[in-house]
This record gives structure tokens, sequence and C-alpha cells, in this order.
RNA sequence: GGUGGAGUGGCCGAGAGGCUAGGCAGCGGCCUGCAAAGCCGUCCACACGGGUUCGAAUCCCGUCUUCACCUCCA
């Protein structure tokens, strides 16, 4: 089987071919540590992740980039003497390890900073002009610009054709050949920090947007790379961008362009002027880690998700399917010849799924339904079909990183605390089988609604009570 | 104006010429002392107007609505 995947240059589906037998190399564009992230950045995050556990599952060896732009204008913007740039970036890479790491994504193979490339950028700079793609600015900025006329391809990742795009607002354009000219590297201006310059053949100053991830992929995947991803409204300029750049320099890039969609709230993008945004600490505070990672994970990559009230509590529901089979699977096949057993394999059908430009939902469509199949079996007492529809889940959920057995879902409870409620329910439960066998269900139907009242279900089945906490 | 999407049942969300996912909610049943959970069954669909076809949610033409991008964006 061949993973295929839509790539948006080709604006075809794909088949996904390694440069290097059994490797894979992906670049993602990761954020620029300007201000706390919100849920549309943990989804970008999240889509790439699925993507990586797939191919992994797949065999391939899997190195994934993920860089942090951590120089850019609005970070220079929103320092302020007390509070300097480079710890205004540092504090907000963490808020974004720190969420990355809450849902589960897995951290990168390697995640750059820009800051530590610009050796790098300047190289590549230095190549676009000896080749007649990029100059010096006709001012005094200090300012290099790409040169967009004199590439004749510019404009193909997102086939525009460049009577139709508009001026680049990214530096003062009397320095341009062309107003749609975009700065490579901006000169140093008074009042910017000295520690945000840096020396160059072209002055003192800092890398212009894009110029980053066409250093940082290439020398830590090379010229040519296997899949370049990324959010949907990076397309243009910044990709564009990234393409005209590394491919005007002489090198291959990405063999394969993805974008992931947008995180809508009421139907529109989330925005700063709209105020809409919703940032992943409040949303991860209105649900479990888990829910929320399986709420974001549930769409299709490519499709926008429009976030409304209860999609939570549905995405919850979905989940306890899940994890209540799970755990009563486990319940019954304690003690059984077939404990812990079950093959850790996925279905084909939830492998074509995957295989077909990673259609989560579809393949979640698999597992709900492995789900019930798995139900079905322990009420039929057929333990070996439980046991094969155990070790199936577990393997798709591991695949989509929703698996609740993994240790980064594990509640750090106090064990005392545990055992001592434990203690205390079991005895009440105790009590109310007690009541039951004497038929007193006034008596038993009031210790369940104590115990519901402490947020402590209960659910009698042929081996016994089993509670939960709600 | 240019480029690329979307419109599916009460809700979410797949599918892409005949097989008509899945989840949530609803209804009926089984199970249960009653529940819960689970299982079985079931109702409710393809924006609109034409066309092609034996057959269209799916292909074609047109219309409407809507979203994103067109140099801050994940």
């Amino acid at each position: 089987m061949t993973v295929r995947l839509y790539d948006t240059k080709a604006q075809a589906l794909a088949d996904f071919v390694p440069l290097e037998e059994g490797k894979a190399g992906i670049y993602v564009c990761g954020p620029t540590v300007q201000s706390s992230p919100h849920i549309g950045h943990l989804r970008s995050a999240l889509v790439y992740d699925q993507l990586r556990r797939w191919l992994t599952y797949r065999g391939y060896d899997v190195t994934l980039v993920r860089n942090v732009t951590d120089i850019d204008d609005k970070i220079l913007a929103n320092a302020t003497e007390t509070d300097p740039w480079w710890a205004l970036a540092y504090r907000f890479e963490l808020e974004f390890s720190s969420g990355y790491r809450r849902i589960g994504i897995q951290a990168p193979t390697y995640e750059p900073r820009a800051t530590a490339s610009v050796t790098e950028m300047q190289a590549i700079i230095q190549r676009l002009i000896d080749r007649g793609h990029a100059y010096a600015a006709s001012d005094s900025s200090g300012d290099v610009y790409f040169d967009t006329m004199s590439w004749p391809a510019y404009g193909e990742l997102t086939r525009q054709k460049p009577e139709n795009m508009e001026a680049a607002t990214d530096a003062d354009p009397r320095g341009k050949r062309d107003p749609r000219d975009f700065a490579l590297w901006k000169g140093h201006k008074a009042g910017e920090p000295e520690s945000a310059s840096w020396a160059s053949p072209w002055g003192a100053g800092r890398p212009g947007w894009h110029i980053e991830c066409s250093a940082m992929s290439s020398r830590y995947l090379g010229t040519a790379f296997d899949i370049h991803g990324g959010g949907l409204d990076l397309r243009f300029p910044h990709h564009e961008n990234e393409l005209a750049q590394s491919t005007a320099a002489g090198d291959s890039f990405a063999s394969l362009w993805v974008h992931n969609g947008l995180v809508n709230v009421g139907g529109q993008k989330m925005s700063k002027s709209l105020g809409n945004s919703i940032f992943a600490s409040e949303f991860l505070e209105l649900a479990r880690p888990l829910v929320v990672r399986y709420y974001l994970g549930s769409a299709h990559y490519r499709s926008t998700i429009d976030y409304h009230d209860g999609a939570l509590v549905e995405a919850e529901a979905a989940l306890e399917r899940i994890e209540s089979f799970i755990d009563r699977v486990d319940r019954r096949l304690d003690d059984t010849r077939f404990a812990g057993s079950g093959l850790p394999v996925v279905p084909e059908a939830f492998a074509a799924a995957m295989d077909d430009d990673l259609s989560v939902p579809q393949a979640l469509g698999v597992l709900h339904e492995t789900v019930r199949a798995g139900n079905a079996a322990l009420d039929n007492e057929d333990l070996q079909a439980a046991a094969d529809a155990r070790g199936a889940v577990l393997a798709m959920t591991e695949v989509l990183g929703i698996n609740p057995l993994s240790a980064e879902w594990a509640t750090v409870g106090a064990a005392e605390t545990d055992r001592a409620l434990a203690a205390l329910v079991e005895r009440l439960i105790e009590d109310r089988n007690a009541a039951r066998a004497a038929k007193d269900f006034t008596a038993a139907d009031r210790i369940r609604d104590e115990l519901a009242a402490a947020g402590i279900s209960v659910e009698d089945g042929p081996s016994g009570s089993h509670w939960s906490i709600a």
C-alpha cells in the first residue's frame, strides 16, 4: 500500500515516494513566537503529528523538523525595555511547547530556532544575488530583496499571476525594483536593539520573513526533501516566497506541499481584530487534554474546523465509547488466558483510510465499528473476538495518539488518596449489593444516589458492580 | 477583480455515478429490581434550477449562499 497525500502545488493526490527508501523528511512551519498559542496552532501541529505517526506505523523512518521563528517585526514591536524581544520570544515558545505536550504531540525530531541559522540564511541570499535573483536596495536601508520579476515561476504554488498580486508591505518600497519584491534581509534601523542585529555583507541587519524556512529546511533535511507542511494561510505569501527563494537559489526543495485547514469560530477565522481567538490555555480548561486532542484531530486535516459550543461534549461522548470499551474488555479478560492479548494491528479498512490522504474521519468510523463489534463480542462471551477487537482498538488509538492507556494521559493522582476513596466506595457498594440481595431497593437506590451526588457512577454487570468517577 | 475551497439528516461529520460511513441526540426492543453501560432495530439527507444516464448527493451547465488567501497569520 502506498500513502497518498494531496499536494497543494500539483492540486492533486500524489503517491508518497520518498527521496530515500524507507525514510521521510518533513518540514513544518512552526509558529512565530509573538503571542500565546491558540487552538489553530494546536490543530496545525496535531495534523503533522498524525502524519508522522502514520508514516512511522507504515515503517518509515521519519525526520520531522518544525521550526520556531523567534525573530520578526512583531516580536520586536511587542518587546519593551524591561521585556526584551528574546525573552518574550522564549516565553511564548515555552507556552507553545507546553500546549503541544499536553495534547500528546510528540516532540519533533528537531526544533530549530531562526536566530540560530542566520549564517545559512545569508548564504542563500548571497547565492540569490550571484544568480541575479536578489539585489541590495537602491536606497540606504541596507535591505536586500528577492527580485520577483527575475523568476518566471513566481506564483506557481498558488497559481497566481504577478499582475494580480498586491505590493509587499514589508519594507519601504522606494528601494524596490518592483513593489511585489519581498525582503530577504532587513537593514538595521535606528532604535532597534543591537541584540537583534547580525553582521552581513550588505550591512548589519536581520533576516526577512520567509528566508528562515528555506535555510532551516535545507540545513536539516537537505536541499531536496519529501514534505513541506503548514497552515493553509501560509500558502501565500510565505510558502510561495520560500519556494521561489529556494528554487531560484538552485535547490530542489520539497517534493510535496501539504496544507492543513484552519480553525474557525462561529464561521470566521480567529483573528486578533475580531477578538474571537480561543487560546490553548483556556481551551484546555474546558475539557481533558485527551478530549481536546480527539476533537481537534477528528476532522479531516484539510477541512476547516468550525468550533461551536457543545463540540467538546460530543467529542467527549465519542471518546468515552472507546475508553469504556477498553476498560470493559480489560476487566472481562482479566484473569483469563486472553488477558492483555490481541494483536496490535490496525484493520485493513483503517489502514486504507489513513493511506488515502490521511482520512482520519473514515478511520474513526472503522475504530468505532471495531468498538461496537468488541462490545457485541463481550455480550456474547466471545472472548477471542473481544481480545482481537481490543488489540485492534489499541493499535488504532495509538496511531491517532488517543490511546487512553498511554502514559501521557495518566493522571498524576495521589495513589494514597485513590486507595482511600476506593476502600470507601467499595464498602458502600457492598452495602448496596446486600440491600439488592434483600430486595430492599429503596436502600440500594439511596446509596447509588449518594454516590452519584459525589460524582461516582455505578454500573451493575454479571460479574459484579463497577464504579467510576463520572 | 484574481486564486482555491465549502453547502449532506435535529446536530457534528465522511463519501464522490448503483453497495447508500461513523459519532451525538431521538424512537422501539433486548438486558436490568429499576437504572447505567452495552447490543439489535429504526426515523430524519445530500443548497437551488436545468442537463447527461437505465440509474446522479456524486458527472456537466447555470444560479444562490458562504469561507479562506491575494505580502501579519497555524
